[in-house]
DNA sequence: GGGGGCTATGGGGGG
DNA sequence: CATAGCCCCC
């Protein structure tokens, strides 16, 4: 029955296999990009599993929800359905978890709400203006960082208060006045029982040292084994949290860290690759196993990594290698404007599929910055190819589901602010800002929540009527949620909100689409409620309620995965694209102030960061590796002019092939003329199949009317004409879209056939 | 006091 | 290009 195997040590070489092996006490990983440190991770927990160790005493932390997803699969595949007894997930996601049964012991309501980086940027701003600071040198973004950073490296607003490093750095910001900020803020998240995306952390932080009820060994007790993955993304407050879960008495200090210096791009959210340091000094005993062979990437590609990072000064000495054949060279696309760099890299994409047989899932899109996708998204849709994005605006983020949301949050919690100030006039109905204010200053002024100031003083406000209407809504909804499941409370609520009914009203298009989104989450509600499968931990899975449902939601910033396996050409940003792998990446917009970023050029450590963020991008690759940049582009809706990034100069010459495409010395406006044929495709083109070994392109002069010829991308071909400018028209009987093409010859690939 | 339209400004990455 | 803030009219 429990028949134990641990055939798979078979599928580790000796370094991968020892990392798996070493379960007692700390074990460092540092893991080159394609050493196969998922496989070790998963291996490991298989293995621990396989030595006895119970399931629900695993804690496997990840960063991303993507990781924290593909990790749970794999591992479900080696150990089947017991998987999901692991307490394997985000930092976050696992630490709301806890604090969901643990807030009420500092403090907090265990239904807190989770306040997402909008709702921290209003109560901010909200903050500024009562204090009558200027709103433009208290930008909320610069404030809420310097918050989330002074959280990270656990300094309170008291100790920020009298830290004169911190003061005086904002002071020569012009900025005195950001401690104040800092404790105003956490005061009035306490006050909205609402917690930001570091106080996750930092509430489990407090719940363990100040350690109410014992609460610190119901914990120590229950993780006996713990994986960090990503360790050089972790900051100091989660490293301490670890320390709090690891270090007691007679602890067998059975924890596992998984990292790489050389990926570490998340310094900007307080990430800190001293904690590498700090874990050899803090667990002197730790046994480090370094994965240098790389089993993902063709020899052309591991070089030009090796090449890129040696010009970073900051870095544990190591060096990939691969035993793979030296593939591919580096391809350069090269383009006049962002637009030409989506139609050649479209173009690139389709001629790749039919030479190598890739399907569309095989291919990745990495950009530097979300706002890049809609070029390739356009110039994608133009060829017929199906693609998805990943990141940017998710689900969740949608007006029209955040402004859902929050009625649904005031519902549940009447203190939320943040939610009340979004929906108190959405839909219209009257209630201006003038009004909004008064209320909140009140509610300031008495240190009562907004919803409170509403229900028990008379406002002087000729807004009183849509007020009282106002205040109906929310409790008639709140008489519903405990008598009805989520789905059929959720239902009532968005029919109370009149959401629905304005929008039917509008008519327009993207009206239409608010709705569908709308129903959409309705969908994903009933699911919830029809959900039999069991979460991580028994006390947590049999709550339907609405409150349960949205209690996670801040932390889901994934799009809908329903469709992972379908065939589409993946478009993300870099960081998004830590940890994957595809056949073919393209990583685009190579350009001085976007990649690396302009924010990043005066500092040199930045830079650095720059760099390992490209190197991350580069080593996604497996076999064929195209980098591409464009002389000119529209960013903040007007053309600039950046020179190539200085990335593709630390690349050796030989490993890049020569360039795809034209070269424009000039770097003039407006569309260039001549780019092949950009019509779209029908979807499902059958793929040629040509083996590009036995292509070889023939001169122009044998390119004659009546000759036959083979096309890289349209296949075999009858020439019709030939005009004076070399441009062909040829008859492709098997194109799927037009037959007759206009190729020009200078550009074209054709193979005259004998 | 509230709502709609226009102008000015800022623009990174993720939980 | 998107959003916030401002002005002006209802």
């Amino acid at each position: 029955m429990n028949k134990v195997s641990f055939s798979y040590l078979d599928e580790l070489n000796e370094v991968q296999r020892n990392a798996v092996t070493t379960i007692d006490g700390p074990v460092m990983v540092i893991a080159g990009p394609g050493s196969g440190k998922t496989r070790v991770l998963t291996y490991r927990i298989a293995h621990l599993i396989n030595s006895g160790v119970h399931p629900g005493q695993i804690l496997a932390l990840t960063f991303t929800n993507k990781a924290a997803r593909e990790m749970k699969e794999r591992i479900e595949r080696v150990i089947g359905s017991s998987a999901n007894k692991i307490w394997a997930g985000t930092f976050h996601s696992l630490f709301a978890r806890i604090l969901r049964v643990e807030a009420h012991r500092i403090g907090y309501p265990n239904d807190f709400t989770i306040y997402d980086t909008d709702d921290t940027k209003s109560v901010i701003s909200e903050i500024v203006k009562t204090m009558n600071l200027d709103k433009k040198v208290y930008a909320p973004g610069v404030v809420r960082s310097r918050i989330s950073s002074a959280k990270s490296n656990l300094i309170t607003p008291k100790a920020y208060a009298v830290n004169e490093e911190l003061l005086a750095y904002d002071r020569m910001n012009m900025r005195p006045h950001i401690h104040v900020l800092y404790d105003k803020y956490v005061k009035k998240c306490e006050k909205a029982g609402a917690m930001d995306f570091d106080d996750l952390l930092l509430q489990m932080f407090k719940l363990l040292y100040q350690n109410p009820d014992n609460v610190r060994s119901k914990y120590q007790n229950q993780f006996k084994y713990i994986l960090v993955d990503e360790f050089q993304d972790t900051n100091y407050l989660q490293y301490e949290i670890m320390k709090l879960l690891i270090e007691y008495p007679d602890s067998p200090r059975n924890i596992c860290i998984v990292g790489d210096d050389a990926q570490s791009i998340y310094s900007f959210r307080g990430a800190s690759i001293e904690n590498i340091l700090m874990f050899e000094t803090d667990f002197p005993e730790v046994q480090v196993f370094k994965l240098e062979q790389n089993y993902r990437s063709t020899n052309f590609i591991v070089n030009a990594a090796n090449e890129v990072i040696t010009y970073n000064s900051n870095q544990i000495k190591k060096k990939i290698w691969t035993q793979k054949e030296d593939g591919k060279k580096i391809k350069l696309i090269k383009a006049a404007t962002d637009n030409e760099e989506g139609k050649r890299v479209s173009d690139s994409i389709i001629e790749q599929k039919n030479r190598f047989n890739l399907a569309n899932k095989d291919i990745a899109i990495l950009y530097r910055t979300n706002a890049q996708s809609r070029v390739f998204e356009e110039n994608l849709r133009r060829f017929n190819i199906p693609y998805r994005v990943y990141g940017g605006l998710s689900f969740y983020q949608r007006k029209e589901i955040k402004d859902f949301l929050a009625y649904i949050r005031m519902v549940i919690n009447d203190k939320d602010d943040e939610a009340f100030k979004r929906i108190i006039n959405f839909p219209k109905r009257g209630i201006g800002n003038t009004s909004v204010e008064e209320i909140a200053k009140i509610a300031e002024d008495n240190g009562m929540s907004m919803w409170e100031v509403i229900n028990s003083i008379e406002l002087n406000s000729r807004a009183k009527k849509s007020i009282g209407e106002f205040v109906s809504i929310i409790r008639e909804s709140k008489a519903k949620i405990d008598k009805l499941d989520a789905y059929e409370a959720a239902k009532f609520i968005l029919n109370k909100s009149g959401i629905m009914t304005m929008l039917k009203a509008d008519g327009s298009i993207e009206s239409r689409s608010r709705m569908e989104n709308l129903t959409s989450l309705l969908d994903g509600i009933q699911e919830f409620v029809q959900d039999d499968t069991l979460e991580i931990n028994e006390e947590f899975s049999n709550d339907k309620s609405l409150s349960k449902f949205i209690q996670n939601i801040s932390l889901m910033t994934d799009q809908d995965e329903n469709n992972a396996d379908a065939d589409t050409v993946t478009l993300m940003s870099v960081h998004s694209a830590k940890g994957l792998e595809y056949r073919s990446i393209f990583v685009v917009g190579l350009e001085e102030n976007l990649f690396p970023s302009y924010m990043s050029l005066a500092d040199p450590s930045q830079i650095e960061e720059e760099r390992r963020l490209f190197y991350v991008a580069i080593t996604r690759a497996e076999e064929h590796l195209t980098l591409s940049y464009a002389n000119s582009r529209y960013q903040y809706g007007d053309m600039r002019f950046n020179d190539p990034s200085r990335f593709l100069e630390e690349i050796k010459d030989e490993n890049i092939d020569g360039l795809i495409g034209i070269t424009r010395e000039s770097k003039g406006f407006g569309e260039p003329k001549i780019l092949g044929n950009f019509k779209p495709l029908k979807p499902k083109t059958a793929s040629l199949n040509i083996n590009p070994d036995d292509f070889s392109a023939s001169p122009i002069s044998k390119i004659i009317p009546g000759a036959r010829v083979l096309h890289l991308k349209f296949g075999e071909g009858q020439v019709l004409s030939v005009d004076d400018r070399q441009i062909a028209t040829i008859l492709f009987s098997d194109a799927v879209d037009s037959p007759e093409k206009r190729i020009v010859l200078k550009f074209a690939k054709l193979q005259v056939l004998e």
